[in-house]
DNA sequence: ACGTTATCGAACACTCTGTACGATAACAGT
DNA sequence: ACTGTTATCGTACAGAGTGTTCGATAACGT
């Protein structure tokens, strides 16, 4: 890719990141993308067709390298439900969180937080019903399969929400154990 | 209060009710909504300062009679943590929605869903709170108690979600199973 | 019958969107 | 270093949407 794209790109994505941190997303302008990110306004709209698709983009870049099922060879970074015990993908992921690569905690912290946490819910969703065994633990008799996913997906989100919410003042693992307790009734 | 005022803000709500249930929330128009409600466009600025006070509004419309904690003695709709045994309050919201009171359906499955979801979920949260014994069941040990409420009432808003999305072929008894089971890991 | 007030309709300034185009400068490959 | 390509710039522009203003009209409650 072009390094003058490649620039221009990053110049976009942080002046979008830094105004969603500051306001809500409905009422940020492309003129004030544009304006931050200093570039021409036809510029932007080479790279993106609309603000919303902006977004989408931004999911996804910020995901991809959790939720990306490509199982590249050799790829240092080990994908989640590759990693060792099941039981510990929950504490990986959050520990992934506080590292807060890709900036994705300003994101999941700030007032647009729903934007993210949706996309982010989604994309477990997919996970789960491609590693059912993902979080270890058993489905409790008599629910649906898409029912219990979505709850699992759910509630892990939710921890996670709560988590930001709070100050993130807990440490990962006692986390783990309230995701642990609400899905299955104890820590495992 | 003026006739006039109340037929001009029933034709504004239903106007944009019938436009949320076409398209999505953003990209609904305040001319759109005037042209549907056949008002003028002052008229409509004099009732709502802007389309997400309409909707606010529009939200508390919904729920109040679902929510309002406000105990009018003599009230013939008794409010839902008044009645009965605290085990069927779910499902007397169940059912409360089956019947479709106020095309809150409507509103609920369609895909502006999220917006009142989230009005749903706030409200459910300052109910449990004032309410713990609301659904019945014992928080597990070891959860922080806004930790449970969250997921209390995330986890019954997300079933009423999954009802809907799957057609609310289930009937309310056993969606009710269905939350029980996932909150409490049985059925009460 | 009266004074009040909600509505109308048209006009208005303003902001934002998405596009167009020629000029410029950075780029990749040879 | 040369060359053809291409991303960016700046400006301008049409179109759509927002929120306000104001005088005229008609419905309202008492």
């Amino acid at each position: 890719m072009d390094r003058r794209q490649k620039k221009t790109r990053e110049a976009i994505f942080n002046a979008f990141t830094e105004l969603l941190s500051k306001k809500h997303y409905n009422q940020i302008t492309v003129g004030e993308i544009i304006e931050k990110a200093d570039i021409g306004r036809a510029t932007f709209y080479a790279h993106f067709e609309t603000k919303d698709f902006l977004l989408k983009e931004l999911c996804e870049e910020l995901f991809c390298h959790i939720f990306d099922a490509t199982e590249e060879s050799g790829d240092k970074h080990k994908h989640i439900f590759n990693c060792d015990a099941p039981s510990s993908v929950i504490l990986h992921l959050l520990q992934h969180l506080q590292k807060n690569d890709n900036k994705i905690l300003d994101l999941l912290s700030c007032e647009n937080n729903e934007l993210f946490l949706r996309y982010f819910k989604e994309n477990l969703k997919e996970l789960i019903k491609n590693h059912p065994n993902l979080f270890g633990g058993e489905k409790p008799r008599g629910l649906p399969d898409d029912y219990w996913i979505n709850h699992m997906s759910v509630t892990f989100v939710e921890t996670v929400r709560w988590w930001i919410h709070n100050g993130m003042k807990e440490e990962p693992q006692m986390l783990a154990d309230y995701f642990y307790i609400a899905a299955y009734g104890k820590a495992i």
